[in-house]
DNA sequence: TGTACATCAGTGAACGCGCGTTCACTGATGTAC
DNA sequence: TGTACATCAGTGAACGCGCGTTCACTGATGTAC
């Protein structure tokens, strides 16, 4: 139990370094010598706690999607308007960007190509399933009349998604915008539309 | 002049499909010999053409820029009220996601990475240029009135180009929704939001 | 308190492979006379 | 009409390198008696 308590925490620590090495590299320029050098051991010793590169990036993709898709859905079970329920989902998305930022990244930049590698298969699903709870909040808001019927579900999720997550380049949580103003700011975007009333 | 108008036409079909494979399976991921037998030929027999793999990209996303900007700037220079300009900006991102889907595929995927190549730096530049385009019709639109001043200029910018870039994984030009239809729907979206008035 | 032993995180050197790239060459084509 | 020659797109085989990965090992640490 605690004896590989030590050996579980490492292997969260070589995790979160190669995380990070995939953000910025891009998952297939990144190597695993970068990744055992920003830990500070030899390339061969990651091996110890992980059978392979793909390994430690579905493991890391998986507990992203798992937490997600939760967090997702206890929006989605509550009972409030479309409106703020999509305002909420916003504020999730930008939480994660900010919060999870490695892995965010890297699902923005490399979804394209992990998608086709036989280990990351399950991100297809996982990606399908996230989407399904954005468009139950948004058709749930054209169903009853609060947002308007034209612009389709799915455009609309993708839209919202890929501001959030352009956004992550550039936002720094530390300046002048907060986390609670950004998120403000996005949903207002999204909800109002940037005309003056 | 003539006679390496055959070489100019064959090196620009090797640049075609050689964006098409990089937008495919990742430029870092694509390989010479990929492009090779896409294209009909030995991965050696590249080289007639191009220096080398990064040239053959840094060439096609000169291009691109080059295009892009030029065509951003005649749209600035046009007298139209800031919310018609912002309508046509969206107009002409949707366009070039069509039209040039490969180029924006690989610059939404890759431009993280590719920045910090030596040979792409020019990038970086160019992709600022685009963004002052952006926000200064942002900005005019704020300074006369027609915009919400408490949403920054650029955080609307990034918004917007990664929601249409981000379409561009799911949106089909041949599809229910055409090319002028899904315009109006993303400018829509963001000049008027999403709520019923 | 000291000794013998088990455990296991990390070493160090090497492997095979696929990559970008090179280069001497071939053989089809067009041109000059 | 035929011959000699230049051009040049593409060949084919090889190169060196960096990658993911392997594996026999070491040496520090904790435990049992």
């Amino acid at each position: 139990m605690s004896a590989d308590a030590g050996f579980e925490s490492r292997r969260e620590e070589i995790r979160t370094v190669a995380l990070h090495v995939f953000a910025t590299q891009g998952f297939a320029s990144a190597t695993m010598r970068d990744v055992a050098m920003e830990t500070g051991i030899l390339a061969g010793s990651l091996y110890h706690y992980f059978g392979s590169k793909d390994e430690v990036l579905v493991d890391g993709l998986v507990r992203y999607y798992n937490d997600s898709i939760r967090d997702l859905r206890a929006i989605l079970a509550k009972n409030v308007p479309p409106a703020d329920m999509l305002a909420e989902l916003i504020t999730l998305g930008v939480k994660y960007l900010v919060e999870r930022r490695d892995e965010t990244t890297i699902l923005h930049n490399d979804f394209d190509y992990l998608r086709q590698l036989p280990p990351f298969k399950f991100v297809i699903t996982s990606a399908a399933e996230v989407e399904q709870c954005w468009e139950q909040a948004i058709e749930r808001g054209i169903e009853d009349g609060s947002f308007k019927k034209e612009i389709g579900a799915t455009l609309t999720y993708r839209a919202i998604v890929g501001a959030i997550f352009s956004t992550a380049r550039w936002y720094d949580p530390e300046g002048p915008i907060d986390v609670p103003e950004f998120s403000r700011q996005l949903a207002s975007t999204f909800l109002d539309g940037l005309i003056t009333a």
